[in-house]
This record gives C-alpha cells, sequence and structure tokens, in this order.
DNA sequence: GCCCAGGTATAAA
DNA sequence: TTTATACATGGG
C-alpha cells in the first residue's frame, strides 16, 4: 500500500474493495465513526480526533503525519492482516458466506482499544445501535478529554471515580452499575484485561465473564473488537437464526480460527443484504 | 400504549 | 443443565 504525503494530510492508495471504511464503521463493530454530510467520516479514537475521506482507489486521512499513521493508525485500521487469505479460506466451501462477502467486501476488524470496546458492548446489551451510540457520546462529552470539537473516551480512572447518581441521564438503564463495576476493577488492576490479548480463547472469556454484564455474547464482541481475537464469534439474536438457516449441521471448521470476522460478514448480510 | 433493541442475572423447573 | 422473566430507556 503506497503512502504519499499531502501538506498535512496523508493519501492511502488501497482500493475500496479491501477496506471500505463505510461499511467497516457501519456493521455495529465500533460507535463513534460516522458518516458526515459531505461525505467524509469523522470519528474518535485513541484520543485524537480522525477525519477521513474515500474514494474507489484511497483513503484520505486529514491532518496525519506519516509517523503517526505508522505509530498508530495502520495498526488501528488492521492494514497488515492478510484479508485476501483468510477470506479465500472461509469462503473456500461456504456459499453463504461467499454471498455475504460479496454483497459488501472491505470489512476490516479494526483494532479498537479494549476499555472501549468492554464499556461499548456493556452498553449494548438489550439495546439498539442508536441508543448506544448517543450514550456513548454523552459518556465521552460528561468524562472524556476535550478535545477540538469532540472528546476523547473516558478512562479507566475517572470512571472509578464516579457513583451512579453521576451518571444519570446518559441513558445506561440498569447497565450503569455494570459499568462502574467494571472501571473499578480495572482501575485498581484487579481486573487484568490485557490478559485477553494472550490467553488461550475460552480462558480469555472466562476472564471477561467475571465482570458483572458480561455474558457469552458481549464477552466474544470485547475479544473480536477491542483485542482482535477473530477467534472469538459472537452469537447474538441474529446469528441465531442465521446459523441455524446456514448451517444446521455445524460451523465449518475454518470459524475456528476466523468466525469473528465471519460473523461480521454474516450478520451484515441478513440485516441488510437479503432483503428483497 | 405496545414492541423492540447486536443480552444477562436470577430464579425456578 | 435448560427455560422463563425482569431489566431502563428511547424510538418506531
Amino acid at each position: 500500500m503506497q503512502r504519499l504525503s499531502q501538506g498535512a494530510h496523508l493519501r492511502l492508495l488501497l482500493p475500496k474493495t479491501e477496506l471500505d471504511l463505510a461499511v467497516t464503521f457501519d456493521c455495529g463493530q465500533c460507535f463513534r465513526f460516522l458518516p458526515q454530510p459531505n461525505g467524509e467520516f469523522l470519528g474518535v479514537a485513541h484520543g485524537r480526533i480522525l477525519r477521513l475521506k474515500q474514494t474507489e482507489t484511497e483513503i484520505l486521512l486529514y491532518d496525519m503525519t506519516e509517523q503517526e499513521f505508522l505509530d498508530c493508525w495502520q495498526a488501528w485500521f488492521d492494514l497488515s492482516t492478510g484479508y485476501a487469505d483468510i477470506l479465500a479460506a472461509l469462503t473456500r466451501s461456504d456459499e453463504t458466506l461467499q454471498k455475504a462477502v460479496a454483497f459488501s467486501p472491505g470489512i476490516h476488524i479494526l483494532r479498537q482499544e479494549p476499555f472501549e470496546a468492554l464499556v461499548s458492548f456493556l452498553i449494548s446489551q438489550n439495546n439498539n445501535i442508536p441508543r448506544i451510540r448517543s450514550s456513548i457520546e454523552r459518556l465521552c462529552e460528561r468524562f472524556g478529554k476535550a478535545l477540538d470539537g469532540a472528546y476523547a473516551f473516558p478512562d479507566p480512572q475517572t470512571l472509578a471515580g464516579c457513583q451512579v447518581s453521576d451518571l444519570a441521564g446518559l441513558g445506561l438503564g440498569y447497565r450503569d452499575e455494570y459499568l462502574l463495576d467494571c472501571a473499578r476493577r480495572i482501575a485498581t488492576g484487579s481486573l487484568p484485561l490485557e490478559d485477553c490479548f494472550t490467553l488461550p480463547l475460552e480462558q480469555a472469556r472466562a476472564l471477561l465473564r467475571t465482570i458483572r454484564g458480561v455474558g457469552p455474547k458481549v464477552a466474544d464482541c470485547v475479544l473480536l473488537f477491542g483485542f482482535h481475537r477473530m477467534d472469538a464469534f459472537p452469537i447474538d439474536t441474529w446469528m441465531k437464526k442465521i446459523l441455524a438457516a446456514a448451517y444446521p449441521q455445524g460451523l465449518p471448521p475454518e470459524f475456528l480460527q476466523y468466525g469473528g470476522l465471519a460473523q461480521q460478514y454474516l450478520f451484515r448480510y441478513a440485516r441488510w443484504g437479503s432483503r428483497s
């Protein structure tokens, strides 16, 4: 992938079929990156505002040095993973997945920050995406560092110092206690969250499920989106239907390694692709 | 008003 | 071990 500095901006020569920002941001893995009326994308991660524009052949990152890209955003966008090979393996003998990938190619699993992923998917339970977004945004406005026109995601330490009453008005509902519980345990160091990068899948799941409000679905979302564990496989209400219809004899073996990526494609296809 | 939303904790069978 | 129910809250 070629990189070109253009004034204060950085241009990536990268076909949209390889990384499609609209699809990647909209497939339910992240909640803070939204398309703007002018066609650009705006979001916040790693304590900075990211402004982007994509064409069929390139991505423009505004106010980005090459060094900053290499230090942080190359990894965040997961541009070093060989998606072509993974998708080839996944779709080799799977017609359902072939259709799903053909419908909207270019999904990457972003390497989001673990704490942000954990909090986001704690909030996501029994909730809908617009409401999840607004809750997260208000949480950042109230407790995150002010940036130029947006707010960073708050630290565990900041949230650990809160009371339930401090969270009123964010729309968290009963999930407010879950959030405080996990922020406190992380802030005190009693929950070694970073271990989820290296622990065997089942042990990482077990660790996350010691957090109140983290069940099987949320745990796998956190592993997939916060720790880039493509062997995690979040099963939600949609996936239950999809799996019953498409894989009555059980999951293809490739899903053991890359089920998380397969899940993203299947989820999107089921929701938006198979309408009449 | 009623139903639902990328579920989970809890109690009961 | 599997199956029901409550859960806060806003949008359709």
